[in-house]
DNA sequence: CGCGTCCTTGAGAGTTGTCAACTCCAGTGG
DNA sequence: CCACTGGAGTTGACAACTCTCAAGGACGCG
């Protein structure tokens, strides 16, 4: 039951300490929804696998992720580890930690962020009830989302979740049947609830049913998107 | 893998319909800190299992909890179950279903709810920023839970999960080290991503190492906490 | 080209699920 | 009042899915 996975040490020495520009505005355009907090933001870069924030830090900042790929996870003890969430370009993190962080952040790949002082955007929400709303709107999404993954973990078979997990990516994607896995399959696996063995061993019998195609690690073709979701049981 | 749950049929004629009361004011008082929500409630009972709402549904209102125990849950098609969490009285249920119920509620025990309408909350919301934040901060904790169960569920033995539980229900019940469970062995199952036999099996071995005692099976007595905190993995 | 990390596959072990039998208890009806 | 009944709870024996441990292969980077 082990599942020890040691975050990789190596760090470019030029991006290891985190660069913070001062730059007010994000030259990727507006905020999806959230227009209104670009002024208040603060860009930052992190690379590959180093530290966003950690579980019991202050939770005193948003963020959003303008590039690259994101990973939240919560350690048991003994090292055992699950991974809550991946977050794409676009999608905002650490929202729900209200005290301090109830799940700790890494870059994936090297990332780009924006940030926001929770300060700044509670006492924006109070004056605009729109801005409210949507960051309710958004909060009710994750629960959604969180009821989902339980359901996988709770109750379905490790086959079943990959199949799922190659949906959704694919559906968070650009592309419809072709997807990009930032993510190591121990990355996966730990989202899963399962151990990297399992999830190439479901790839490979998934890849052998021609319901999919790996032309490397990090890409995989959807052929057969039906046959994915028969697997994944139609909810 | 295949764990059909059938909901019990038997009802009493006199509880099966839903007796909708339109006292706007509850006699239990405030609600907790949503007391500006009272004159909009409307006041319902539910017969034990009964279904309060169903998945699918438009979600239409918001329920709290007034008396008796509510399980939300979600089901494969072949049957497979997953509860997402059990609501005991002072609890919300339905506020992260936006345009339809994502799960189905169904009374536990029997049950008294408070129902508001979602369109009145959310005009009220709109003019009360306290509300808002409260609606917020709410949808954050549940979030935040969410967490802890997927982390139960993906990577904890069922002996852990089963610890786990007995910890969390005796904190969110009154009495520190007596709890009462008016659930079956199923539901705590189903919520627990096990099976009844084994979660029957981790109670025995909790209660031969002397951990808990378990007069009848609705009543479980925490004997050693320490001892359970232990085995539920610590964090 | 060599090293390290990740990925893949195989063999065997272990935890949990499945199936089955029995007990317990509450509600029912004689 | 008590036997009956059916669902829930408990326990055992066995099966199976997934994990563990191990080895080899692929790929990227220096």
């Amino acid at each position: 039951m082990l599942n020890l996975h040691f975050a990789n040490t190596r760090k470019d020495a030029l991006a290891s300490a985190c660069n913070i520009n001062l730059h007010s505005v994000t030259p990727t355009g507006p905020t999806g929804e959230f227009g209104a907090l670009e002024p208040v933001g603060t860009r930052l870069t992190f690379a590959r696998d180093e530290e966003i924030y950690s579980e019991g830090d202050d939770a005193k900042h948003w963020h959003k992720v303008v590039s690259g790929t994101v990973r939240t996870c919560k350690l048991l003890a003994d090292g055992r580890r699950h991974i809550a969430r991946f977050f794409f370009a676009g999608d905002f993190l650490g929202i729900e930690d209200v005290g301090e962080h109830a799940l700790s952040a890494e870059a994936i790949t090297d990332v780009v962020l924006m940030r926001y002082a929770r300060a700044a955007v509670e006492r924006m929400a109070e004056q605009d009830p729109g801005l409210a709303r949507r960051v309710r709107e958004m909060a009710f999404k994750r629960i959604a989302d969180a009821h989902g993954h339980m359901l996988l973990l709770g109750r379905k078979t490790a086959a079943e979740r990959v199949a799922s997990f190659l949906l959704e990516i694919a559906d968070r994607g650009d592309h419809e049947s072709q997807i990009d896995l930032p993510m190591p399959r121990y990355d996966i696996a730990d989202y899963l609830g399962l151990t990297t063995e399992t999830v190439c061993r479901v790839l490979s019998s998934l890849r052998r049913r021609g319901a999919i195609a790996v032309p490397n690690a990090q890409r995989i073709h959807l052929l057969n998107r039906s046959e994915l979701e028969e697997v994944g049981g139609i909810h």
